[in-house]
DNA sequence: TATTGTTATACTCTATAACTATA
DNA sequence: TATAGTTATAGAGTATAACAATA
């Protein structure tokens, strides 16, 4: 939704943001669905494998709603690729674990990753890396301009509070 | 859906690029919306103004389906910002011009857009800016790494050939 | 009473399909 | 028959609300 006439492209931080951001994760949506994943399985798996996390945990740190969450889960379990137990601590809550295949899974998918980044990446100068990232760092991390998700008064859905 | 925990952020490009562009957006759609718009009715606005086009002429410029198209030219129309005039030439095809009160917003919105770029891109370096737009620009123009948008195999939502 | 996870559901967005009118 | 625009609708994604079990 955001293409500008190609005149218009060359000063248009929006389009190129935007573009970069989509087609990254076209690619990388390609490359992880022949892994069976999409990439929020991936980033739920990739972060259930190292600790020991329960389901709320996992959803604050991915940025999911607790129901996406869910959802998510779900899928990963049915697809083998991880497992909820109830916690003995606290039987409410579920702790996430990676399955063996998880895991292999897991590291797969981060070496196809590489690949695709070293990919993009290498189109550039060693320079232009660089600075990329830290601009794109400083940008984006707390403090920077980029970095506070200001809610858009005007955006539609929000119905209480919350 | 694309948070890493801190000490991978680093190198994540995929979340760089997402939260530089969802925090754009938000922005964009921010002070936009102070002025009654949303990203899409400026992006076809701002088409709509120079050149004499018709819907499926602005929806193919600004990568909408022409379903889509519609409904924003519903708002745009009901917004007093552009007008659908059957041509002449063809009755079948309506070409949409922006009122006068739309040439007005496109310029007020040009303006708040300019500012909320210069706060942005000002943090960076002059050299930072000028690498950072270059290096997007080789990734995601014709031919490089980010151009295609490859359709995910893998994904959702296709009927039929189309 | 508060909290974790679940289910049900509602809302938004976008795109396909079918339709009207012109060509 | 093909095309521009419209309408209707279905699909996917996500978040709110209500609920069950437990604390």
């Amino acid at each position: 939704m955001d293409a500008r006439s190609d005149d218009e492209i060359r000063a248009d931080l929006s389009y190129l943001f935007d573009k970069a951001s989509q087609a990254l994760a076209a690619r990388m949506g390609t490359v992880l669905g022949e892994l069976g994943m999409t990439v929020r399985d991936y980033c739920v798996l990739a972060k259930a494998g190292a600790h020991e996390l329960t389901q709320g945990e996992l959803a604050e740190m991915a940025l999911l709603d607790k129901t996406t969450m869910v959802v998510t889960c779900d899928h990963l379990e049915k697809a083998g690729l991880a497992q909820r137990t109830p916690s003995p601590a606290d039987r409410r809550v579920r702790i996430v674990r990676t399955t063996e295949a998880g895991d292999e899974a897991v590291a797969k998918a981060r070496d196809v990753i590489d690949d695709l980044y070293g990919e993009v990446l290498g189109v550039l100068t060693p320079e232009q890396r660089t600075v990329l990232l830290d601009a794109l760092m400083k940008l984006v991390t707390h403090g920077g301009p980029l970095s506070a998700v200001e809610p858009n008064p005007h955006a539609p859905r929000r119905k209480r509070g919350a």
